[in-house]
RNA sequence: GGUGAGGUGGCUGAGUGGUCUAAAGCAGCACUUUGCUAAAGUGCCGUAUGGGUCAAACCGUACCGAGGGUUCGAAUCCCUCCCUCACCA
């Protein structure tokens, strides 16, 4: 969330930047919250000033009843109760300038860093990196929704039949390659410093609202209108609300937490071949890297969790690229995200499995996470990257690793934690 | 699931309707004094927000698990919910 301040203070280059994110309703947005903020605060007053006469009387009741001064006693109480039919009024007109502005403020996107291009969409994207890998494939290389059938090691189908679609059913190796996966993440992740979490993967609607997945997410989440829960569509929730309503010391900084947890979105929309095999699930396993900083800090942290993430995917043989997302294409909460996507040999794509993000002080202004510096009390920055999701990797990992004989090559790091160097058909 | 007890500042813990502004202690910070480790004294010491100021001082408002209610006045009384502990199932 914005704070009012740098809207009230330069609405110009609020809006300025949020052009950027192609965020056209910004101005008249911006009016209305400017307009309703002074309002409010101009209403506050006055009820502040009706609510010090009150509570100035009712002492003095006290003090006259003491002394024994029954009748100025309630000749206050009279004066009271029509004080108290004001500020009632005062109060209602307040709650409602209040709930009006926060209705506009949440749907306020992130400002995006000075450093972000602008653009509509994904084609506006600009590629910063690239890196080839040479990769020795059959010659009618198979999608991995084959491969996986003809080696059995996913059943789509088995999933639909517990569950629906986007529901796989790992098996046999498919299984354990899961778990070599997030073994290998998490071992990474602690190695370089963070710190492992594991958290629930039902959150209340408090967390969810905190790390900005509500309100501008609402219908992606699975929810549990019973017991008023969240499925996390992400660690990141859970993770970076262990901090909300934290105030860090700053020798605590940088905290950095990883965390394994399954992800659920619903992906109401979805459809065709993105959906197709492991392109896009309901329900997929993911590695979470987060990092909480100061304001100074978090942009070299930022390049620090792209370098790590860039690490993993050069120990898992993978081509891929980054890309720096432009304006359009970030997400509402982001001000800069890198996304890291490998190349898939069968289906000839960029398939996306990292985002890394910078949410300056987005979601550290409705965590209410602050570090001390010296007698201040200073808004973190928040960051956060996927270290991996797996269902792409694995897809990647099984068409550019596949053999003539219909075997998957799997790459060095994974041959410790699979026990094998070849994933085969079984008998 | 049932019954009972509880939830107060970073921590311990007092406070059961008003003259109180949440006692006291611990921890923390600053200063003073003494000087081997350390102790004593004094002061400061919650969060958010509004006004005020160059900045401060200062003045106000809200917050005692959450939300409602009673009252001129609520940490305190009433209701609902959440959580913790104990016993029972």
């Amino acid at each position: 969330m914005l704070s009012l301040t740098s809207i009230q203070q330069d609405p110009e280059g609020v809006a300025r930047r949020l052009a950027v994110k192609n965020f056209t309703q910004a101005p008249v947005l911006l009016a209305d919250i400017r307009q309703l903020d002074t309002d409010r605060r101009a209403r506050l007053q006055e009820l502040e000033t009706l609510r010090a006469e009150m509570n100035r009387l009712a002492k003095q009741i006290g003090v006259e009843m003491a002394q024994g001064n029954a009748a100025a006693a309630e000749q206050a109480k009279t004066q009271n109760q029509a004080l108290k039919q004001q500020i009632a009024q005062m109060e209602a007109v307040v709650n409602e300038v209040a709930a009006r502005l926060d209705a506009l403020l949440v749907q306020l996107p992130n400002l995006p860093h000075e450093s972000v291009p602008p653009g509509k969409s994904a084609e506006d994207n600009s590629v910063i990196q690239e890196k080839k890998v040479a990769l020795q494939l059959p010659p009618n290389p198979l999608p991995h929704w084959e491969l996986v059938s003809r080696l059995d090691i996913i059943d789509f189908e088995l999933g639909v039949k517990l569950t629906g679609a986007g529901f796989p059913v790992y098996k046999g190796q498919g299984a354990r390659l899961q778990r070599a996966l997030i073994q290998f993440f998490l071992d990474r992740a602690t190695a370089a410093g963070y710190t492992e979490i594991q958290p629930p993967i039902f959150v209340n609607e408090a967390s969810a609202y905190a790390t900005g997945q509500l309100p501008d997410k609402d219908g992606q989440m699975y929810y549990m209108e019973r017991d008023n829960l969240y499925v996390i569509p992400t660690a990141e929730v859970p993770i970076t609300n262990l901090f909300r309503d934290v105030i860090l010391d700053e020798h605590q900084l940088p905290v950095r937490c990883c965390g394994y947890t399954p992800c659920f979105r619903r992906e109401a929309g979805s459809y065709g071949k993105d959906v197709r095999g492991l392109n896009r699930l309901h329900q997929f396993d993911k590695v979470e890297i987060v990092q909480i900083t100061t304001p100074d800090a978090s942009y070299a942290v930022l390049e620090d969790m792209l370098n790590y993430v860039r690490g993993l995917l050069d120990a898992l043989e993978l081509p891929y690229r980054t890309l720096l997302l432009c304006g359009g294409d970030m997400s509402f909460t982001s001000a800069k995200t890198y996304d890291m996507e490998v190349w898939s040999a069968a289906q000839e794509r960029w398939l996306e499995v990292s985002s890394v993000s910078n949410f300056e002080t987005y979601q550290a202004n409705r965590l209410k996470l602050r570090y001390k510096r010296g007698k201040d009390k200073v808004i973190c920055h928040t960051l956060n990257g996927s270290a991996l999701a797996l269902p792409r990797i694995v897809a990647a990992l099984l068409e550019n690793g596949q053999q003539a004989d219909g075997s998957v090559r799997l790459p060095r790091a994974l041959h410790a934690y699979m026990g094998v160097e070849y994933i085969k058909a079984e008998k």
